[in-house]
DNA sequence: ATGTTATGTCAACCGTCCTGACCTAAATGC
DNA sequence: GCATTTAGGTCAGGACGGTTGACATAACAT
């Protein structure tokens, strides 16, 4: 009569639905997707490169921000990116052991280890950061009116409000 | 006389480099590093509200492309996620257990699974989908021209150029 | 002298990916 | 009808990047 027993036909949630969701202009399928794939491929670039190290997406990151910011010290890095020091640790090591990175005492504060890249660190991050800006001025030139300004204000604007200050003063050095 | 000897100060390459890179225009750093903070806080939204349910990243993705195309088979998700079965396969049991998806036998080849949102499945999506979708809209609203095609077009040139053509298809029932 | 801060480290764990090997059921080709 | 291919699932083992908790050390602060 109805289906087998053990299969809950009456329960209407445990029924597939069948239908796309319908438009709704409070749901914008398209910028969220295209957010997702544009981001993915973005960081592709760059994990080609450094793989040929044996590094990942965290040694690029703090590749990225040492070389943006010489003389970083490590609390600063861990409020950037957003990780406990036992997860910065053993990518921070690697850094340093394979030569793209050295730390350094503070001069105030002994305590602090001030982190620097080497030429070869500073080669690599530089590398990378083109390769990345390419794909950008790439899809720059392919929108109507080319202005960088909006894209610029429009990342901007997705980033978590109390977050943009942190943001704004890492950017402060590129007037 | 010079260092300890188990230092190479000698080896220009082991130096600090104490300056930050200079300026130059095949260098955004500005846009490159906006679109790591843009996305990690377009995640970010999502993430809290996955944690309920005990749920990561990788469970919102398949959730939303399944939700987005309902009756996608299998393999069709794994093209999109490039991802390999082996790490889609506990993503896709849990996600059948809690009742947000249901696999169907295809109608006409039977070894297909077709996956379906439950009306659970359909409303979790949405909720994260609308979340994503408001936090895009204040961005676009925060733009002097408030041009959302160029937005749409920027990030489509982010995408890899061979990825277009799936991407495109993807959105093709939204006109 | 005591307390706090900056950093590092050990251990155990989780989520998300990977490769390789193997299995079943169903479709397909001869 | 039988062999092969295809769609999907599963088991094993491993890598990476993150987590929390606990503890150690050196240096600064009072």
């Amino acid at each position: 009569m109805s289906g087998p027993t053990h299969i809950d036909d009456s329960d209407p949630d445990s029924q597939p639905v069948m239908v796309p969701p319908e438009p709704d202009e409070d749901l914008d399928f398209p910028l969220v997707e295209l957010f997702f794939f544009a981001y993915r491929d973005f960081i592709a670039d760059a994990d080609g490169m450094l793989e040929e190290y044996g590094f990942g997406r965290a040694h690029h990151r703090v590749l990225h921000f040492v070389n943006r910011r010489p003389g970083m010290v490590v609390a600063e890095l861990l409020d950037i990116l957003r990780i406990t020091k036992q997860s910065l640790g053993p990518v921070l090591r690697q850094l340093v052991e394979s030569g793209h990175l050295v730390q350094i005492a503070g001069p105030e504060d002994r305590r602090q280890r001030l982190l620097y890249p080497t030429q070869k660190g500073r080669n690599l991050s530089i590398q990378l950061t083109h390769m990345q800006s390419r794909r950008i001025k790439g899809a720059i030139e392919g929108i109507k009116n080319k202005d960088r300004e909006s894209i610029r204000d429009f990342l901007f604007g997705m980033i978590e409000p109390e977050e943009r200050d942190l943001v704004d003063g890492l950017m402060a050095q590129d007037q």
